[in-house]
RNA sequence: GGCUGGGUGGCAGAGUGGUUAUGCAGCGGACUGCAAAUCCGUGUACGCCGGUUCGAUUCCGACCCCAGCCUCCA
């Protein structure tokens, strides 16, 4: 049975859907007016991992995974570039899809973006101000009434009173409330805008999530996700929005995945030590960043270093090795592995004790022969392909593109040399032998003398 | 200050009221021309102080320290 932890309650419990085999789930994605850095590659993973596990167990799943196309650091970007909003959000989901792509991110069921939704966030504006939620203020901007939502602060365990003595909001003269959060924005000059009952504009961030995921999954849906800085106060105001709106329940179970750090410090764009994925990718390859990433649970902070991901490497290499000598095809999954793996999953998506039970079939893989391999290597593979991890030809991981194309060797040099240092061992020259394996170990790359012949990897 | 989460062996990272994952690194051994890979063996680690208990790293309380949120942020 899968326990989940739930953000709203601060507790595991067993995990319902709302309709028997069916789960809907809604994530906030990214604002695109930049590359991703890692911590949106670890919202991806994260959910990715997410929804196949809940498919490996059976589940039909509706995964929806917004996009924010319209936002002040949008405009502003804009331009500065001197483009248009379109112009420069395309370019960057094209560049966010590469990415994710890379990283082996199955696309979401549904990737709504919040300027084609335009008609359902006015609409829900209405209900707001229709049901007493939500005012129309002086200056034409709407916001939402904090006071008329009872249980407001419940998920990020906030009170009103010690927000307001907190006292960081920005003094708004048209608000009723420091507290309350805008809904649509009047339109100034020159700033795109769309057409709306209180006249040009557009919306506030929080209500496009609102709108989007009742839209493509109703009222009342299973698993909402995101990063735990979207607790407060995005995810907050979603409640109150979407509870005030529809007057129905809104989600029932709110994941929050934790940060990416670097020196023990929050990645993030104001904090300005953020690396993009792309960056990262030119030194490791997409399976050694997932597997970083998978490497930890989903809650915990993860701390980015190169010795980090060194670690990873290391650690695919491991189970590759194993694979590599061994024949999965006529191999039967075996079900004891596959109730540990589940066990692990189960809890929470534990992933890295999940992990474990993938080393544990690795060293038995290399202690086995014949039938009882071909069983232990297919059910690595199987259990590989749930996380999206060792599902490449062991030999493309292990031989894999060189970190530096400029000065490393391609494989048939490679080759060539291991055919030199073959024919030096014949005649048992082995200071020849011994020169030609430096020259190799010097280009980073690995000798492994077998029975059948010489094997190489790139270390 | 308020609210969350956390402090595990050299490093990473799970977990548990008593037999103490997993990976990397280290050490000893096997294999090897030598290596590499692999295999075998090897490490009583749970922030500090009290309490509950036959027994606590695991439960309770105090304390110290760290991170996050309270402002845009995944």
């Amino acid at each position: 049975m899968l326990q989940i932890y739930n953000s709203l309650t601060r507790k595991k419990s067993a995990f319902e859907p709302l309709t028997p085999g069916q789960v809907n789930m809604y994530v906030c994605g990214m604002t695109v007016y930049d590359y991703c850095h890692l911590g949106h590659a670890r919202v991806m993973l994260v959910f990715d991992m997410v929804a196949r596990y809940l498919r490996y167990s059976g589940y039909d799943v509706n995964y929806v995974r917004n996009i924010t196309d319209i936002d002040d650091k949008i405009i502003t970007r804009a331009r500065e570039n001197g483009e248009t909003i379109g112009e420069l959000t395309a370019r960057f989901v094209a560049a966010m899809h590469e990415d994710a792509d890379a990283l082996g991110v199955e696309r979401p069921d549904q990737e709504p973006a919040a300027t084609a939704h335009i008609d359902d966030i006015t609409k829900m504006i209405e209900q707001l101000i229709a049901r007493g939620h939500a005012y129309v203020a002086d200056n034409g901007d709407v916001y939402y009434d904090i006071t008329s939502f009872e249980d407001y602060g419940r998920l990020s365990g906030k009170h009103l009173d010690e927000l307001r003595a907190g006292a960081r909001v920005e003094v708004q003269e048209s608000k009723q409330d420091p507290l309350d959060f805008v809904l649509w924005k009047a339109a100034k000059p020159d700033e795109p805008s769309w057409a709306s009952p209180w006249g040009p504009g557009r919306p506030g961030w929080h209500i496009e999530c609102s709108a989007m995921s009742t839209h493509c999954l109703g009222d009342y849906f299973d698993i909402h996700g995101g990063g735990m800085d979207l607790q407060f106060p995005h995810h907050e105001n979603e409640i109150a929005q979407s509870v005030g709106a529809t007057g129905q329940p809104f989600v029932k179970t709110w994941m929050h995945n934790g940060f990416v750090r670097v020196d023990d410090e929050k990645m993030s764009k104001s904090l300005g030590n953020f690396f993009t994925v792309r960056d990262v990718l030119k030194q490791y390859r997409p399976e050694i960043v997932r597997f970083f990433i998978l490497a930890s649970h989903y809650r915990s902070p993860l701390n980015y270093s190169g010795e980090n991901l060194e670690h990873a490497k290391a650690s695919l290499t491991r189970l590759y090795t194993a694979l590599r000598h061994a024949d999965a095809s006529g191999g039967e999954i075996l079900d004891d592995e596959v109730e540990r793996f589940r066990a692990a999953m189960d809890d929470d998506f534990n992933t890295p004790d999940a992990l474990a039970v993938f080393f544990d079939l690795a060293g038995r893989i290399n202690r086995a022969s014949g039938q009882e391999q071909a069983d232990l290597a297919a059910t690595l593979k199987h259990l590989g392909a749930v996380l999206g991890l060792c599902q490449s030809e062991p030999e493309a991981f292990l031989q894999g593109t060189p970190q530096r194309a400029d000065d490393a060797l391609d494989s048939a040099a490679i080759e060539a040399l291991i055919q030199q240092r073959s024919e030096a061992r014949q005649r048992k020259d082995f200071a020849e032998s011994d020169r030609i394996r430096d020259e190799l170990a010097a280009q980073g790359i690995q000798l492994e003398d077998t029975a059948s012949g010489t094997t190489w990897r790139r270390g």
